[in-house]
DNA sequence: TTAACTGTACTATAACGGTTAGTACAGTTG
DNA sequence: CAACTGTACTAACCGTTATAGTACAGTTAA
């Protein structure tokens, strides 16, 4: 399900909040889905109950996943999460962006990764 | 030449690097050219020696510059070390893209962010 | 009711990275 | 010699991440 690498400077709730909005997105994880609970997962990735909790923390707050004490954590259901998971995509995209200006890639660059990404062959934009 | 934004949560390091990168992307800095001492980087910048000097290790194990002491440092005449890291921060742009679009983000959301990020970046600042 | 689960809320601490501060030494230049 | 250059240290501070431990409240099934 989700696999978390250690040695990555990405810190681990980060991880396991990516994966499972990924999980989400790839139709693995359905809204009313139950999620392992904070301890099992920490137990079953080797980390702290509270690193699992702070993601958690981080899914419940966008509104990915809903929380009731004592019964578990579950995916969301309503549209609002599926626009959080709009919303949190955009934010990592936006830390690729800064990443490739920092790295030196000039904009016109990117604009032509982006039109090899996003025009498949048959291409409907008029300008260019 | 180059600015720090000190908000943000990417090394002031990093921000030297890829602004020098960058800086010799855009063809400002050419291979020969010397860089400003690390003392007076480190002053402009406001910022400790330290810093700077940081910056300019990684950049000469990258083979980007290359130091000579009490001389100065220097953009490297070989510029393979520098395609080299644009071609791989290309790489990985590539994959964020692949994987925003993935996310559902369409082409419209990505270029708003890209202008949102190459808008305040690279200043040509001609005073201070 | 009891027991075992669930989420949640704390405090304390360790570890790490980034940055600053200060000092020192060696090479270059005028 | 004086003033620059890069370089190499050590020490300290701070914020973030992660761990550790404890505690409390709600849920569920025996």
């Amino acid at each position: 399900m989700i696999t978390i690498d250690y040695k990555s400077r990405v810190p681990i709730y980060d991880q396991i909040t990516g994966g499972i909005i990924r999980l989400k997105t790839l139709g693995v994880l359905k809204g009313g889905d139950k999620l392992p609970s904070v301890r099992s997962l920490a137990l079953k990735l080797g980390i702290n109950p509270n690193t699992v909790q702070k993601a958690y923390a981080i899914l419940e707050a966008d509104g990915i996943i809903y929380s009731v004490s004592g019964k578990g954590s579950f995916i969301s259901e309503d549209s609002a999460a599926a626009d959080a998971i709009l919303e949190s995509a955009a934010d990592e995209f936006k830390m690729a962006v800064e990443n490739a200006r920092r790295m030196g890639l000039d904009r016109a660059r990117l604009e032509a990764v982006i039109s090899e990404i996003y025009e498949g062959g048959i291409t409907d934009d008029k300008n260019s």
